[in-house]
DNA sequence: GGCACTTTTGACAATTTTGTTAAACAATTA
DNA sequence: TAATTGTTTAACAAAATTGTCAAAAGTGCC
């Protein structure tokens, strides 16, 4: 589906192959498809971006940012435990229901090649482990202040993450088993919202 | 790292195969890996398998396999709701952390062509439609007689399967950010097999 | 050993994919 | 309008990947 546009040009490029890349992964992307996305010709890419690996990694941090940042980004607020909870919950499966292929692209390079996590980490300034920590310090005083039970925090936070990202990084397989199409989905998601916090709510109550 | 075997043939084609197409894919894996991998020629993968494609569909299908049946299997038993969500966790957590990269290679493959999955479940004879209507079904009664609160049945299947399958398909994000290695990890999702099960429990009484 | 058969390999061919280049084209400015 | 600059393309070159084949090596049998 070429563009008529009169502007070919790096943002036409970029977008195209956000969507090719994010769809396909790094080894299965294929210039020419990114070309034929963009409407153009495939030397263009060549032109305004050195080569295929330049590309990915412009389009990888990017995506690499939508993904990490919003969830240490509640870290440091002082919100109360619980709003915290609901603020991931909502970030997450916001952000996840705009950018349907992001969970999914950003895993997969990353098991594809451990280190892209410390190098993109690194230059986006996260630090997980403190992240951990202050998580870990809060579920404490939570527990000693007996309004949550006792719970490795580790595991607590695996299943907040797991029950808000894994929705959609199975998406093709939940939709095509629920019999569900795009709009039911994304309707499920929204309602999740709310749903999912009650769920973990509910189970870390004492 | 080839081996210094005596009978180089289907069955160490086959183990080199899946090692290097649940690790990298079918788009990013390379007939020359597997054969290395094997220790023999590349010819001889084209000698036993007709091509790529081939190969690959016979993998998926065992890894397909692998990846299903346990989930509908529990299903079909007469054991209580609690029970049936505790054989879930502990079959998913069990086979998953057998086979590190299960879970990983069967959600790309089939968000690259979504297809195998209705191909490959009706070979396999899966119904998920079934399945999922027994486990609504389930939960209503259960909600009847007072055991468990009301919830959306596809909610909570989601919430399930999410808190088995996420950690593994992100392993290598988990591993990284918690600073974790592969030992500490085994140890977690082990004991993750009864936290997971008080997690859900606690979240679905009323 | 010689024969029939299967297995294995190296060399080669075909195809796919990426990357380069020179020239055409367009826009801007002097 | 000619010159300069930046953009776009088709054609080509290079590299990577897959697939084929004939011959070599191995195996069992007479």
């Amino acid at each position: 589906m070429p563009k008529a546009e009169s502007k070919p040009s790096e943002e036409l490029i970029l977008n195209a192959a956000v969507k090719v890349f994010t769809r396909k992964g790094y080894a299965g992307a294929r210039m020419e498809e990114i070309a034929k996305e963009a409407g153009i010709n495939r030397a263009l890419l060549h032109y305004y971006f050195r080569d295929k690996e330049t590309m990915f990694n412009i389009i990888f941090e990017t995506k690499f940012k939508e993904f990490f940042t919003g969830l240490f980004g509640v870290f440091q607020s002082n919100a109360s435990f619980t709003e915290k909870i609901r603020s991931i919950i909502d970030h997450e499966i916001t952000v996840l229901s705009k950018h349907p292929d992001l969970a999914r692209f950003v895993i997969m390079e990353i098991a594809q090649q451990p280190d892209r996590l410390v190098q993109f980490g690194q230059k986006l300034g996260l630090n997980p482990r403190l992240m951990l920590e202050n998580f870990q310090k809060e579920i404490l005083q939570n527990v000693e202040e007996g309004k949550i039970r006792p719970i490795d925090g580790r595991q607590l936070l695996m299943n907040i993450i797991s029950i808000c990202i894994y929705p959609f990084v199975a998406k093709p397989i939940i939709k095509t088993m629920m019999q569900m199409d795009e709009n039911t989905f994304m309707d499920l998601m929204e309602k999740r919202k709310k749903e999912a916090y009650e769920f973990i709510i509910n189970a870390i109550t004492p």
